[in-house]
DNA sequence: CTTGTTCTTGAACGAGTATTCAGATACGTT
DNA sequence: AACGTATCTGAATACTCGTTCAAGAACAAG
């Protein structure tokens, strides 16, 4: 998973994976028919299972509020700032690289933008009723721009990982809210 | 240019590049010392000087106002979803397949990304003067979240082209603007 | 300790990669 | 027409790629 995560598919060997693995080519392909494909998707189940909930954080809890949501979006420019954290998310990337070519790749990354979608909703509808956000907030059609926003984020990121300008998209994204 | 744009850097051969340019390798190196990834480069700054142009439209002009905003907003949705339009933005493929490991790359992107949030805040500027926009529309705010919103907006259009939910992330995102 | 089975190994395979270069071709000048 | 220079060509180079498979090691049962 962290060889797809730092390198990208294409860009990471079979080599690569045996490495990182310990794992042999011809044990590889034997616990994973399909091979390299299939160990992607894989990786990808996996950080879905394991990244992402810890990304999400409080933002996946019932409860979760205004101060969770910013929480996640601090989270993404901290992790976009630090030197381990410059290769972004492998789901974003994916989008990016697969998606067009890799209809079950494509599918992994609907249902993170999904669960992402209807974490933010639940939050902004908590936040709407504890009166941390303007009344005409819509939490459905705001959280839609939210998730697009942070898909944006980290392609910003990606080509520009200055604290300045990131923080800048964070703060005026949730001006418009209060 | 096509040839990266359609399948990205890592995924295009040198046999590609000589098949849609019809210049055999020997005479491709000798006119691009560098080789592939000098070619590259060229066909960012072609993609910046040829293609941005034409996808902004009206919003380059001078006195861009929201509409021109909207319109910028609506035909990215539109290439999204035409068939020839899958392979989204050249530039933000590039930020996320390259922008980690290649810093000239990364600097065209940074420039393209520098040159939107340029043009939105004109416009936005314009838009608050013609009471468009609320009039606690910050104009560089603003324009800093929108150039990140469409960015996202590419990379859910490519993991999702549907229209319904890109409409969607576009009317929410003026709404508040509104 | 032998036998039969499962698991593991790394070398080998063919296809594909970016790049080079000696030979061939075309062109402008005399 | 003949020469000299610039340009073009595509086969050859030295990789690296994903994948397979015959040979060997490990192991449990008798």
């Amino acid at each position: 998973m962290l060889c797809f995560w730092l390198r990208g598919y294409r860009a990471t060997s079979v080599e690569d994976l045996v490495k990182a693995t310990g794992v042999k080519p011809g044990s590889l392909y034997s616990v994973f028919p399909g091979g390299k494909h299939a160990l992607f998707l894989k990786s990808l189940e996996r950080y879905s299972e394991l990244v992402v909930p810890q990304k999400l954080g409080e933002l996946a809890a019932p409860g979760a509020s205004l101060a969770a949501l910013r929480g996640y979006f601090d989270g993404l420019v901290q992790d976009l700032l630090s030197p381990e954290g410059r290769q972004g998310c492998l789901l974003v990337n994916t989008a990016i690289e697969n998606a067009a070519g890799d209809d079950e790749a494509a599918a992994v990354v609907r249902g993170h933008l999904a669960r992402l979608e209807h974490c933010m909703t639940a939050a902004l509808r908590n936040a709407r009723a504890a009166h941390e956000v303007r009344a005409s907030v819509d939490p459905a059609g705001s959280a839609k721009v939210l998730v697009a926003t942070c898909q944006g984020l980290m392609v910003v990121g990606k080509a520009n990982p200055d604290g300045t300008v990131l923080r800048a998209i964070v703060d005026n994204a949730f001006a418009v809210l209060v």
